[in-house]
Parts: structure tokens; C-alpha cells; sequence
DNA sequence: CAAATTACCGAAAGCGCTTTCGGGAAGAGG
DNA sequence: CCTCTTCCCGAAAGCGCTTTCGGTAATTTG
């Protein structure tokens, strides 16, 4: 491959002028220019990205942070959608995405210590977990940050419109004549959670339609089989409700499941709708209804808010609510006298 | 955080003793080397990573490419699972992951040419289509590498035990009694579909089952929808085969749907079993019965076989091809008569 | 034609770290 | 007491690149 320096002896030009034919300086004539690049090509020459880093201060690499709840890592089926669809638009302005290690050599390491150590030119982190220490520590650093899926006054957020989505569910059940209405709730540490719980709140209050005791409850970190716990607890109770708006569709899969051990048939029975609209719902039985978190505007909304970040070089504390939308499929039915 | 340069003014010793003392060098006492790494700790210095590699020419990083096709990227259900627990297996000895753009700067580059840049220590490659060009590339050059889910005799790879799990799924179905089986098919270009396609043949001949025409249907590049075209041939086939054997859960799901839009039942009528193992065919009904292939275990060996390798420094190839296990659920039924 | 631009190029310092090599001090051996 | 080791430490070169600053040659201007 070789370095600037053989490329340099090639030509018979200095390492300097080499290196601002490469990066388009102005004052290079354009037949020295034309030679060294030709050089380039024919040595196979590639700048050494560490160099470079070292000496203009900037990396091109942006750090992620993935949510490591639930073991799931990379597998979580929302997720995975957002970081592909931010990877594709990072890309295009000539990014890599880095997925540090907690391990440096053996000594631990937070991941905010870790991105320093790798000069990463901006962070984004996607998890739900408030409470998260080291999520806490990285949006108090000073470095370029975007966060999704969870809100704060101190960096830049996006996600989704979480009171809305709850509040089109709830109407959407409303219309179907439902009024015995239950939530199943994702952890009060995840603002998605509390979010549309309160989305929820707010819904029936605005259809006055009074919460009866037990219909709200909470059913942790999105998973099938928390949605099946809950759902359990809804259908012990005396008065069932007719249909539930689930906060996920993980947990909706689980509630399903439990309705449908109950001898109990969906949506015939109750009604369900869940949450995020992740791909495979919609092969599941019944097809499930569901408000839909556009992934892809979410991603793409974080790389933009990041990338402004980056080239402004400084933090901003932008917010951004990206809108959600009902699916309609076949999980919900009107209600039976 | 400060540099190397100002550790050592604040403790009053050369860089050279402060390098040293950081990285456990015998040549320095214990004082001094506790007194330097309280120093560090106190002032939050942090070494740059950057100008490591550029001196050590170890960057502690691996690039990793993705299969793009589809267009699902990190979506893929399969693959990520795998990538997840490689990560893992890497993330323990320090390495972080790469994902690199192909755009560096406006400049359009190979994975190849961007791995150099960025002077990987390594590369994964995840990716099935042995036609890729890219994927060819990077093969042929001399960075320690695996490939997963791909055969080739120039680097080491690793992969599931194909010929073994086709054969698996055809004796089971046999043993449900059933005689008239088909395949439904992954595209030749991936080693995988072309490997299932031969476990077929060959299972298929010990049991002395011809395979009638228009039983075995290429369909692709395993996604739902082609798995739905292909069932639909094989359904307007005068003679139905009763069971089919999918090469890839997708593809399984899709000709379940399209056997149940042809008015037939799953597996009353048809027995179909897929092949994966992905999380979501557990809440589809019926339920999938399937070949698992262990995404676990093929991480952690891609893993080994490259750790492998960037220790000793040069290419190895090693074939390391994993286990596969039927798993029985509900979507395969005993001929009828 | 002299003076003032302009165009083009290179020396050198610097980015933050590692590592070789040599040297002084302290301890061991005779 | 002198020599030989052993133990610590630091000077300096080097990793591959960017960028400032100055200098020469070519060109333009009056």
C-alpha cells in the first residue's frame, strides 16, 4: 500500500504537496495534481485513517451505544430498524458507526471513557433506560450526542410521539365501542413507557371513560413474556376488560398468548392492540393492530441531528417528536353486547 | 483529559517512563508506576487510540461486513443474532466493531480499501452471496478474516451443517410417513441454499424417493414473499407433494400464508418445515417446527477463528461447520391417508 | 523594464503515542 | 575497594499524516 512518504518519492514531489493534491488544496497546479493522483491509484495508495485522525483532530467514526437490556443487544427487533436506517444516513456523509467494547485491554472502562479513547466525532446512544448510568454520564459529557427513544433538556432527543400514539389507540378502541379499556404498561424507568401511560391517562379522561382498579398495569421491559404475566392479571380480574392497548408489541404477542390459553379468542373476546409495529406481527394470529414508530425517520432524524452537531462542533439540544400512525390489521373488533 | 506529554510534567517523569508504567513495562518500579497511574486516574487521562495505532499498528478493531441484501442490513433476523454474539465473544478481548461506510469523504471505496484506511485488525463477513464481488475482494487480500455462512477454501469460515440439517428435515418428514416432499429452495448463488438443495437430494435418495417434477423450486433470496410464489407452484402442481421442506424460516412463513390462502390447513393438509430457527415463528400459528441453526455457536467459533488468527498474526484457513437440531413444534403432522 | 502580484511548491513542526538503546545509580560479588 | 550486574529511567526516533509559513519562479501591471 505505502505511505504519503513513497508516494512522495514516486512523483518526485514533497510529502506536503503530495498530501494537498490529495485533499484538494488550491495550490497545487492541476498537472501535479493529475500526476500524483494517477501515482495514487497505481501504488494503491490509501491514507491511514489513524494519521489523519491524529492530526485533524477528527475521526469520521460516530460511537454507538445500544441498549443492553434483555440480553438482546443488536437483536431487538425495534431497534436494530433505527440504527440500520441511522447507519444509512451516516454513511452517506462518509461516517463509520463504532460499537465499543466495555473492555480496554482488559481494564473496564464506561463507554463514555472508551469513545474518548477512540476520538469518536459524535455519540448516539439507543436505549430506553433512563436510569442508565452510563447513559447519564455520556449525555453529560461535552461530546456531540444525539439520544433516541428517551427525552432530556440537556442534548439532543428523538422519538416517537408517544402520548399521541396512546391516545390514537385508545380513540380507535373507542370507536369500535369499546369502554372497559386496560393498558399494559412498559417500565416507568423508560419515558416510552410513562409516556404512554400517560397518553393513555389522558385519552380516556378526554372520553371520560374512568379507569376501573387494576386496569393499568405494568409489565416491564417489553417482553413477550411480561405481556403474557400481565395479561394474566388483567384476565383474573371480575370485571375483564374488553380490549387492551398494549405499550409494545412484544408484550402484545404475550398478552395473546395468554388470552389464548384462556380459552379466550382474540379479537372475538378482546380486543388488542399493541405498540412499535415491528415486522413480525404481521404473521402472527391474529395480525395485529398496532401504532406504528417510524423507524426509518427516526434514524434518520438522529443522524441529522448529530451530523449538525458534528459540523457545527459544538452540542446543540434540539428535540425531535417524530408522528405515528395506527395499523389497522386484525386484532381489534368491535365490541359484543 | 490532557495528554501523555502532560502526565508526565505533572509527575516529574519522562513520557517514556509514563508510557512505560501504563503499559506495565518491568523497566519501572513500583513506586513510580503507582505514583504515574494515580496521576492518571486524578487528571481522567485517557491514552488516544488514534495515535496507538499509528505507532503500535494494532488498532484493536474489526470490520465487519454485512450482507446488504434485501435491503435489511442489521434487520436480518438471522444474521444479527449472529453478529450479536460475535460481538460478545470479541468485545472480551478488547476489540471493537467497525462498520464501515463505503464513502469516504464523497469518495467512493471498496469494504477492501476501507478496512485498509481504517487498518483493521480484521474482518467478518456475513453475507451469503458468493457472487459479491466486494465479498470476493476482501477474500483474496491478506487481513486476517472469517466468513460466515459461506464455504471457501482460502480463509477460514464457518458455517452450519447444512447437507445434515436438510437431511434432519427430510427424515423426519419421512417418519411422519410422509413421501411426497418437496423443497422449496434458496437462490444457487448462496452456499447455504445450494448446500440444503444438495442435503435434500441426498436424503431424499438414501430413503429411495424419487423426486418428482416440479418438487424442488428455487425461491430466491428467502424472504416471505418469494417463499409464498413458490409454494403457490407448488400448489398448482397436478400431484401436491404433503410436505414441504423450506430452506429458511421466512421462506416458510410466506408458504404457509400461501397454503392458507388456498383454502388448505397447515399441517393438516401440508406439513411444512422451515429452517433458521428465528425468534418470530414461535408466535405464528402453527407454530414452526424447524432446523436450528445456533447463531450463538456460530458467532463465538467466527469469533475464534479470527481472534485466531490476528494473534498470530497471519491467514489461517479453518473450516469449522456447526450443528444443527430439529426443533418440533406444530407445523408438521402425520400423513393422512 | 522594474515592481508587484500570483501561482506553485517544500521545510518543518506538530498530532500523541511506543520502543530501542544507552547511561547512571545501586547492589552484588570477588 | 573495584568490577560486574541489575534496576530504573530518559533521549530520541519513528508511526503517517496535516498545515503554517515562507520562498522562488512565473506572470501581470504601470
Amino acid at each position: 500500500m505505502g505511505t504519503i512518504y513513497d508516494l512522495a518519492k514516486k512523483t518526485g514531489f514533497s510529502i506536503t504537496t503530495v498530501s494537498k493534491a490529495l485533499n484538494n488544496y488550491k495550490d497545487v497546479s492541476e498537472k501535479t495534481r493529475a500526476k500524483i493522483l494517477q501515482a495514487a491509484v497505481e501504488m494503491d495508495y490509501l491514507p491511514n485513517a489513524h494519521a489523519q485522525s491524529l492530526s485533524t483532530k477528527k475521526s469520521w467514526a460516530i460511537g454507538v451505544m445500544f441498549s443492553e437490556a434483555n440480553e438482546v443487544g443488536m437483536k431487538h427487533p425495534f431497534f436494530n430498524g433505527i440504527i440500520e436506517s441511522f447507519r444509512h444516513a451516516t454513511e452517506e456523509q462518509g461516517y463509520d458507526l463504532i460499537f465499543a467494547s466495555r473492555n480496554l485491554r482488559n481494564r473496564d472502562m464506561s463507554y463514555l471513557e472508551h469513545f474518548k479513547h477512540r476520538a469518536v466525532d459524535g455519540i448516539v446512544v439507543i436505549c430506553s433506560d433512563r436510569m442508565d448510568e452510563q447513559v447519564q454520564e455520556l449525555m453529560r459529557s461535552d461530546i456531540p450526542i444525539v439520544v433516541v427513544d428517551m427525552d432530556s433538556a440537556d442534548c439532543s432527543v428523538v422519538y416517537s410521539d408517544n402520548i399521541e400514539g396512546a391516545r390514537l389507540a385508545v380513540n380507535y378502541l373507542y370507536e369500535l365501542g369499546h369502554r372497559k379499556i386496560a393498558h399494559i404498561a412498559g417500565d416507568k424507568t423508560t419515558d416510552a413507557g410513562t409516556a404512554r401511560v400517560k397518553g393513555y391517562e389522558l385519552a380516556m379522561q378526554g372520553l371520560d371513560l374512568p379507569i376501573q382498579p387494576g386496569y393499568l398495569v405494568n409489565a416491564g421491559f417489553f417482553s413477550v413474556e411480561e405481556g403474557k404475566q400481565a395479561m394474566q392479571q388483567l384476565l383474573a380480574l371480575e370485571d375483564r376488560p374488553t380490549a387492551v392497548f398494549v405499550a409494545g408489541d412484544q408484550m402484545a404477542i404475550g398478552a395473546i398468548e395468554a388470552i389464548h390459553e384462556n380459552g379466550l379468542h382474540v379479537p372475538n373476546d378482546i380486543s388488542v392492540i399493541g405498540y412499535d409495529d415491528i415486522e413480525m406481527i404481521q404473521y402472527i394470529t391474529p395480525k395485529l393492530t398496532t401504532v406504528r414508530q417510524d423507524t426509518d425517520e427516526i434514524g434518520e432524524a438522529a443522524a441529522e441531528l448529530l451530523l449538525e452537531q458534528m459540523t457545527a462542533k459544538e452540542r446543540l439540544t434540539e428535540r425531535r417528536i417524530i408522528p405515528v400512525k395506527l395499523i389497522e390489521r386484525a386484532s381489534c373488533a368491535p365490541v359484543k353486547e
